[in-house]
DNA sequence: CGGTGTTTAATGATTA
DNA sequence: TAATCATTAAACACCG
């Protein structure tokens, strides 16, 4: 029972697994790989669950990372000083999540396993790290030449540029952490939880419908842990009922081909686009990441030698 | 030494 | 109820 005080709702256990949680680190960062402490930045600002107990969850999650087939290991390059590797999401584990339950997956990815139409997307997780290593470039250069359009939602831009055939199920991982998608039964998906996923905007759309929205002092009178995938505190800006927002989403429905796409980890969600600070006001987090002199992406990018 | 990564095992929770 | 998935603990190796 949560108690009044130094605990409140929102100290409560998200409604993620450790494996989502992961998926949402990666994700949230340009490049797509995180390396762990990255990762462990990054779930505990947003969740403040888990600020305590720190060994046990971080032991959990290291188990995640080595069980698990759909996170792979990119080792450092020299120009990337640093320890241990980064992570990332396999290319081809697809939506893991698209039964719309982000405790436990509908399948558990397993290389080898399903075939995949695509012939860029290899299965190898050596050939998936060098994929993704490519994607990075891809997504960098792509990160540059939108930071020269102004006004335009940078996310969506790149979309189009990164994302030639990545549509994502609504559940994909992606989608929610880019904006909270309604449950068709409200908040049938986590009943109790005290996560409602509704109403609420990624932080990017708020930014997006312009600056000055995010104010953290502001005496919002909202829920207990009423917080996104984010942890960010957001307005409630579309209204009750209205399942999506009239917000372009970097989603390309190609209906006919909805399922057995695989997922690519060229996607990128607008909020994406945005500077790693933008995400959280609260939490100087990612700004961080710089516990290596060289992010990924730049160390990407200086090392990116045609061939 | 501490952080990282791998692996095994036990247990709990959920799904088929 | 069996199968599957998630969580937790723990032991151990590797490496900077």
């Amino acid at each position: 029972m949560p108690r009044p005080g130094r605990n409140t709702y929102s100290d409560q256990k998200p409604p993620y697994s450790y494996i989502s949680l992961t998926a949402m680190a990666i994700q949230s960062c340009p490049d797509k790989m995180l390396p762990l402490s990255d990762i462990y930045k990054f779930i505990m600002d947003r969740f403040p669950y888990y600020r305590e107990n720190t060994q046990r969850w971080q032991n959990s999650l290291r188990h995640n990372l080595s069980f698990n087939d759909c996170f792979i290991k990119i080792p450092r390059r020299p120009d990337q000083p640093g320890k241990g590797s980064f992570w990332a999401l396999h290319p081809n584990c697809g939506d893991m999540f698209e039964n719309g339950s982000f405790l436990r997956r509908r399948k558990r990815f397993k290389v080898g396993g399903v075939p995949v139409p695509d012939p860029l997307a290899p299965s190898k997780p050596q050939d998936a790290a060098h994929y993704l290593q490519q994607q990075a470039k891809l997504r960098l250069s792509a990160l540059h030449a939108a930071a020269h359009l102004p006004q335009v939602p940078a996310g969506y831009n790149m979309s189009s540029v990164t994302q030639p055939s990545g549509f994502k199920h609504p559940f994909a991982i992606e989608n929610i952490i880019a904006r909270e998608y309604k449950m068709p039964g409200g908040l049938a998906a986590f009943p109790g939880t005290g996560y409602p996923l509704h109403n609420q905007l990624s932080p990017t759309w708020t930014h997006m419908y312009g600056s000055g929205m995010m104010d953290p002092g502001s005496p919002l009178p909202m829920g207990p842990g009423d917080y996104s995938a984010y942890g960010m505190q957001i307005k409630s800006l579309c209204h009750g009922g209205q399942t999506l927002p009239a917000i372009p989403v970097p989603i390309k429905p190609t209906p006919a081909s909805v399922t057995g796409l695989p997922g690519l980890p060229a996607h990128i969600p607008a909020f994406l686009a945005n500077s790693p600070q933008t995400l959280s006001p609260t939490s100087p987090q990612t700004a961080t990441g710089r516990s290596s002199p060289v992010a990924p992406a730049e160390a990407l990018q200086a090392a990116v030698t045609v061939h």
